[in-house]
DNA sequence: ATCATTGCAAAAGATTTGCAAGGTC
DNA sequence: GACCTTGCAAATCTTTTGCAATGAT
């Protein structure tokens, strides 16, 4: 559950297999077919998604290279506490994300399109170090969410509000 | 689901309990008992707290002034709906706090002792506001937790560790 | 009297766990 | 060969829902 940070800076030169790879060995755990399935599929490309995505996407019962439910979840665990995927909750269920190599950022969420929007802020940072220094809070991390309604949705919104006004 | 915001500044002057009735009015809702009872409960002090520990902290079976499981759900959200209480996500479980009537702030969360401790900063809204402008997005709220550990935590375990170090 | 609300139990949705069979070191 | 891992099903946890009985207006 607890992610280590300590090695982010200094190991970007391994990829995630091989980061993952050292995860493994060094806590006695075996290099299985299923883990590297699953983290090939996983850093193939950047999305966010949650375990049923990821379960309906990969090959089904009887096809090649199917993984059980239970050991999605249990791999996406092993993942997080490698500190090669971020874990975080919207609306209830775990919505994971690249964080091995990947920059920090922080979320827009469209409530109408249920889109995840990336940014990035140098202030919140400093404002997270400033807050935590006037409450001797030693940080670990952080989390910021911005809902509201994204670029495309508002368009499309309007879209939609001119024509009833025809009506 | 949806809060009402738009209320928060005018209707500061009703109780918590005027409000609701308002708020249960004009839906045509009915102000029943246990409604009362959850209402009247929640408000009496400022806290934390989620469905479980309510449930755990109200009448039990029998007593009088009991609520089934199901109602203190239904409530809780019909208090969201009200804009009387927020809620937000704390490791997959729902946390409800007051939202009528106080003022706007984020949360430092205690990973050692589950803690929640309130921060305002205006700086955060204006870089809310910031980074929406630049997205063209349109902002209904946001939520900011930042996690670690807690001065208390800190200085106790500060004192476990002396301790360790005198064996 | 009408129609919303309650409590219960069952359902639902997401995630975890026990266990026997199979795979990795 | 030892022991970790898998897939399955069952269990868990939190929250929601259907329904008959009860209560509010």
């Amino acid at each position: 559950m607890t992610k280590d940070f300590s090695l982010r800076s200094v190991e970007v030169s391994l990829s995630p297999m091989e980061r993952f790879e050292e995860f493994l060995q060094s806590r006695g755990k075996r290099n299985t077919e299923q883990r590297r399935i699953l983290l090939d599929y996983v850093f193939r490309r950047h999305s966010h998604f949650d375990a049923d995505m990821l379960i309906d996407q990969l090959p089904g019962k009887g096809e090649d290279g199917y993984l059980g439910r239970a050991t999605v979840y249990r791999t996406l665990n092993e993942l997080v506490d490698a500190g090669l995927l971020r874990k975080f909750d919207i609306d209830g269920r775990s919505v994971f994300e690249h964080d091995y190599g990947y920059p920090e950022h922080d979320h827009m969420h469209c409530q109408e399109c249920e889109r995840l929007l990336e940014f990035h802020s140098d202030e919140l940072i400093k404002l997270r170090e400033a807050v935590a220094r006037d409450h001797n809070f030693r940080v670990t991390g952080h989390r910021l969410i911005i809902s509201g309604v994204c670029d495309e949705c508002n368009k499309s919104r309007r879209r939609k509000k001119r024509k009833q006004d025809l009506i």
